[in-house]
RNA sequence: GCCCGAGUGGCGGAACGGUAGACGCAGGGGAUUCAAAAUCCUCCGCCCUAGCGGGUGUGUGAGUUCGAAUCUCACCUCGGGCACCA
C-alpha cells in the first residue's frame, strides 16, 4: 500500500545542470537538463528536448522540417497506447552543446518524441550505454554509446541491450569522475551530485512526478465549483455569504450531457464583483473532493464552519478505515493530502496529520454480466434477477454472458440482498454474507446456501426452544464439556471479529451449535451455553440473538450485555492427542496427559505399536518430542 | 516491460514450521413417514484394497529442515496497479 503510494508520487533525486550551446537561437545559450543518473555524465552522447520544449517551439516557427516533425509528434501524442508503440524518433536541430567537464567535447541536440515536457526540465542528456531508450535512439541515429561502468564479473561492452543494474549493485566505473572506482550506483550518484555542486556545474534536485489532479468533471453529481464567469470581469469567485452554491433539484436526465448546462435559472446569475449578468461554472467537483474530508466533517455535522475544533480534537483519528484496494492510491492518498492541509489551516488537530490509524483492505464482490444488443448494435445490460438460464425472463431472448467483474451500476451486474431478506429475513442475510469468504478476498456472488443458513439459524432457535425439555441436571462431565466448548467459542469468535475473519467466527459458532446439540448436559449448563451463544452471535444476527438470550434466561438486552470473557482454565484439555510421525510421516497417535513431561511422552511413544514395528528391535536414530504438539521418530 | 497480491477437494474456505482439508455448501447412503416436506444419523481429496491397511496429494521444479500449504530460489497461471518519468 505505502509502496503503491510511493510509486504514484514518484519521488526521485537527481542533478539539474545546464549545457552551454553553440549555434542556438538568441536566448537559448543554455539548455537545462535533469538526470537521476549524474554518475553517467561521461557516457553522454547527445542532448534531447521535448517537442513541447521552448527551444522546439522556437525552432518550429523558423524551420519547416522541425515544424513537420513536431506536428507529427503531437498527432500521435494523444493516445497513451500509440505513444507506447511509437518508435523512438528525433530530429537533429543542428545545435551543439559543450560537455560541462570538457569544452572541446561537443554533442548534437535533438528534438525527440519520447521526452516529456512535464517532467524535469523537458530536456535530457542521453546516456545510451545505461538506458535502453537512449540506446535505441543512439543506434538509430548512429551516435556513440560509451560504457560508463561494467559488471564486476562480466565486464562486456554494451551492444544491443543497455546495461542497467539495480542502483544497489556494485559495479566498476571505467568512465567515472567522482567517488570510488568500484561502488554502487547509489553511492556514485551521491558522489556525482556532490562533485558537481562543488564545481558549480549544477545542483541536486528532488523531483516529484506530477499527475492529473484536476478536480472538475462535466457532470451533475458533485459539488458545484463556486466560480462565476463574467463577460466583464472574467473568472470571479462567488462571495462567501453566497456559499455553498447548491445544485438545483429540478433537473432532468432525458437528454445526454450535463443538465446544469441547460438549466437557465441556475446557470444564469449575477457577477459577484460588478453585478452584471454572468453564468455559473457548470463543471462540478469530482466526488473524491468530498470523500477526502467527510470523516472530519462527520465529527461535527451541524457546525457552521467546516469543522468544530473541539469536536475534531475529541473524535479524530479515524480508528479503522475499511475500503477496497482501488482506493489505495486515490482516495487514501487524497485524504492524507487533505488532512495535512486541514491541519495547517487549523481545522484539524496536529495528531490528524495522518488521519487513519488502521486500514483494512476488503475484497470486491463480483458477478457475471448479462448483455444483449439493441437494434443499433449497442450493448444493453440486464440485472441478474431478470435473467434465467441464459435467457431474459421477459422476452426469452438469449443473453451474452461476460465473465465476472466488480459490481457496477452501469453494467447492471449488481445483486440486492433484498431477495434473501424477503425470503429468510435480515438475520439470515447478514449471517450468510459473513459466513464463508474472508472479507479481504474478492468473491463471486452467489445466493446458493442462503437457505442452508436459514436452516441453521432455525436449528439454533429450536435448541433454545427445547431448553425446557432438557433434564434438570446432567452429569458433571457433560456439563464441563459443554462449558469448555462455550469458552472455546468465546475465544475463537472474539479473535475472528478482532482480525476481521468473520468467516472463522461463524465457523466457531457452528461448532458450538453442534456441541450443544450433541451434549448431554443439564438445563443450567445448556442455558449458560445458549446465553454465551446469544452474546457471540449478536453482532451478526441481532434479532435472533435477543430471542435466544431471553429464552435462555438472560436479563435485559443482549446488545447491552458486556462481551463475554473466555476463562483460560476452560481452554485447556486434560489429555492431548499427539500425532506420531515416523520419518516425518504420520503413522499413529497417542493420548497423553496435558502436563506429561518429555520423558513420559517418549516412553509412551516408544511403546506404540506402529513405532515398535518401525524400529524392528533397533534404537531410533533420533527422537523429536515437541510437548503438546508432535512426536517424530527417525529410524 | 516494471511493481504488488494470490494459486489448497466438486464449490466457499481452515491450518503459531508440527495430524492438510476445521466449518459450511453441494453430493451419496440410512432412519422417521402411507408418501412427501421438515428433522435426525452417517459417509464424502484422489488411487489401490473385500477388509485391515497402504500409496499419493496444497500451481510446477529444486532447496533448507527430524518435519514445509507455511521458509528460500527459479518458473507457470490468474488478478490488480503503473507504464517512454530522464
Amino acid at each position: 500500500m505505502r509502496l503503491m503510494q510511493r510509486n504514484w508520487i514518484g519521488r526521485s533525486r537527481g542533478l539539474q545542470f545546464a549545457f552551454s550551446t553553440s549555434g542556438a537561437p538568441e536566448g537559448f545559450d543554455r539548455i537545462e537538463v535533469y538526470t537521476t543518473r549524474p554518475d553517467t555524465l561521461m557516457g553522454a552522447s547527445f542532448v534531447a528536448v521535448s517537442p513541447d520544449h521552448p527551444l522546439a517551439r522556437h525552432l518550429e516557427r523558423h524551420d519547416e522540417n522541425v515544424a513537420g516533425f513536431v506536428a507529427e509528434c503531437r498527432r500521435i501524442g494523444t493516445s497513451e497506447e500509440a505513444l507506447e508503440k511509437a518508435e523512438k524518433k528525433g530530429i537533429d536541430t543542428g545545435i551543439r552543446v559543450r560537455h560541462p567537464f570538457d569544452e572541446a567535447w561537443e554533442m548534437p541536440v535533438y528534438i525527440a518524441n519520447f521526452i516529456l515536457m512535464d517532467y524535469g526540465t523537458g530536456a535530457i542528456f542521453g546516456c545510451p550505454a545505461h538506458d535502453q531508450r537512449d540506446l535505441d535512439f543512439a543506434r538509430k541515429y548512429g551516435l556513440p554509446h560509451p560504457d560508463v561502468f561494467v559488471a564486476l564479473d562480466a565486464p562486456e561492452p554494451v551492444e544491443a541491450t543497455a546495461f542497467v543494474p539495480p542502483k544497489t549493485e556494485a559495479v566498476r566505473y571505467v568512465r567515472g569522475f567522482a567517488g570510488e572506482e568500484v561502488q554502487t550506483g547509489e553511492a556514485a550518484i551521491d558522489a556525482a551530485i556532490a562533485f558537481c555542486e562543488e564545481n558549480s556545474v549544477g545542483h541536486g534536485v528532488t523531483q516529484y512526478r506530477l499527475r492529473d489532479w484536476g478536480i472538475s468533471r462535466q457532470r451533475y453529481w458533485g459539488c458545484p465549483i463556486p466560480v462565476v464567469h463574467c463577460p466583464a470581469c472574467g473568472v470571479v469567485p462567488e462571495n462567501k455569504e453566497n456559499l455553498p452554491v447548491e445544485l438545483p433539484m429540478d433537473v432532468s436526465f432525458d437528454t445526454p450531457g450535463n443538465p446544469l448546462e441547460r438549466h437557465p435559472t441556475w446557470k444564469n446569475c449575477t457577477c459577484p464583483r460588478c453585478g452584471g449578468a454572468a453564468t455559473r461554472e457548470t463543471d462540478t467537483m469530482d466526488t473524491f473532493v468530498d470523500s477526502s474530508w467527510y470523516f472530519a466533517r462527520f465529527t461535527a455535522p451541524r457546525a457552521t464552519t467546516p469543522t468544530d475544533r473541539a469536536e475534531a480534537d475529541y473524535w479524530m483519528n479515524v480508528d479503522q478505515y475499511i475500503g477496497g484496494i482501488e482506493h489505495a492510491i486515490l482516495h487514501l492518498l487524497y485524504s492524507r493530502f487533505f488532512a495535512r492541509a486541514m491541519v495547517q489551516t487549523g481545522h484539524l488537530p496536529d495528531s490528524a496529520k495522518e488521519p487513519f490509524d488502521a486500514l483494512f483492505t476488503q475484497g470486491m464482490v463480483t458477478h457475471e454480466i448479462y448483455m444483449t444488443r439493441d437494434g443499433r448494435g449497442r450493448p444493453v445490460y440486464h440485472l441478474p434477477e431478470d435473467v434465467e438460464e441464459g435467457k431474459l425472463r421477459t422476452t426469452g431472448e438469449a443473453v451474452t454472458i461476460i465473465p465476472s467483474a466488480k459490481m457496477s451500476k452501469s453494467k447492471k451486474n449488481v445483486v440486492d440482498p433484498v431477495n434473501i431478506i424477503g425470503a429468510f429475513g435480515a438475520d439470515t442475510a447478514r449471517w450468510f454474507v459473513l459466513s464463508d469468504s474472508p472479507p479481504e478476498r474478492d468473491v463471486e456472488w452467489t445466493s446458493a446456501g442462503a437457505e442452508a443458513t436459514y436452516r441453521h439459524l432455525s436449528r439454533v432457535w429450536r435448541l433454545a426452544d427445547e431448553l425446557a425439555q432438557a433434564p434438570e441436571a446432567g452429569s458433571a462431565g457433560e456439563d464441563l464439556a459443554l462449558q469448555k466448548a462455550a469458552h472455546r467459542a468465546i475465544a475463537e469468535v472474539t479473535r475472528g471479529i478482532e482480525t476481521f475473519t468473520f468467516n472463522k467466527s461463524v465457523a466457531a459458532l457452528y461448532a458450538l451449535t453442534n456441541a450443544l446439540q450433541k451434549s448431554g448436559a443439564g438445563r443450567a449448563a445448556r442455558a449458560e451455553a445458549l446465553r454465551i451463544m446469544a452474546q457471540l452471535m449478536a453482532p451478526m444476527v441481532p434479532h435472533l440473538a435477543e430471542e435466544v438470550w431471553q429464552m435462555a434466561g438472560g436479563s435485559g438486552l443482549v446488545a447491552a450485555a458486556p462481551w463475554p470473557q473466555a476463562d483460560p482454565a476452560l481452554l485447556v484439555e486434560d489429555t492431548v492427542t499427539l500425532p506420531i510421525q515416523i520419518n516425518g510421516k504420520r503413522r499413529s497417535e497417542i493420548s497423553v496427559p496435558r502436563d506429561a513431561g518429555k520423558d513420559e511422552v517418549e516412553r509412551i511413544a516408544l511403546a506404540d505399536d506402529a513405532v515398535i514395528r518401525a524400529l524392528a528391535g533397533g534404537a531410533p536414530k533420533k527422537l523429536i518430542v515437541v510437548p503438546g504438539r508432535i512426536v517424530n521418530v527417525v529410524v
